[in-house]
DNA sequence: TATATACGCAACCGTTTAGTTGCGTATCGA
DNA sequence: TCGATACGCAACTAAACGGTTGCGTATATA
């Protein structure tokens, strides 16, 4: 299928999803999908579908109780993106110090 | 139109995109839209697509020299989602210190 | 001047996406 | 047991996406 970093930023890169995530996080219990859909302005199934999109990323996890599902919100995946971002961070500074250090030519 | 932290995340989203970004950044210097097109298998006309949603999203510049167009990687966009990453690093560790630091509970 | 090179623009195609509506069903409370 | 609640599933739609092909054109070179 997509690696799972692909479907991370994927998943981020829509808006909806993004406050959707930040809400759950920001709120660090599980709430019932009705719940998450109060807080938009989206239908259910669209939020529905958002929190599909964001628990096949490991973004969200789900769970069963009664009639509810639980959503709650995980944020290790980001620590990929976060080590994605750090060989990144050499270049974004565009000084010739931090790039010479990549490239191993300290003494130029 | 869209955010550019939204113009970021969806650039970066595609696998050939992330490809054409680092072999840019690597390169560290400006080389023709052709020979960007050398290193991949994707027709140049997709290539050319690819670069135009990169330099949308600033992490590509291009400038026209004769016939030739000269595409350079910028990471400069990254540091934005280093920032919004930068808020949830809070999260992922899942240990409660770091999530009642954010709270401003250090007492608890 | 003729030819090759390096591109842009536009049309097209199949797939995915963001979102909706409609309907069915399991669970809970009165 | 009956109605309300909390959902899933499926179908649908308009737009975007990743990629292609065809054609036109400016620039460089022989």
């Amino acid at each position: 299928m997509e690696d799972s970093f692909t479907k991370t930023l994927k998943a981020l890169a829509d808006p909806s999803r993004r406050k959707i995530f930040h809400t759950l996080i920001v709120l660090a219990s599980a709430i019932p999908i009705t719940q998450v859909v109060s807080e938009f302005e989206i239908s259910r199934q669209g939020v529905t579908k958002h929190l599909k999109v964001l628990e096949d990323a490991g973004l969200v996890h789900i769970k069963t109780q009664g009639r509810q599902r639980y959503c709650k919100a995980d944020a290790k995946p980001l620590q990929e993106m976060n080590k994605w971002l750090q060989f990144y961070d050499k270049f974004w500074d565009d000084s010739l110090n931090s790039l010479t250090d990549y490239l191993g030519n300290k003494d130029v």
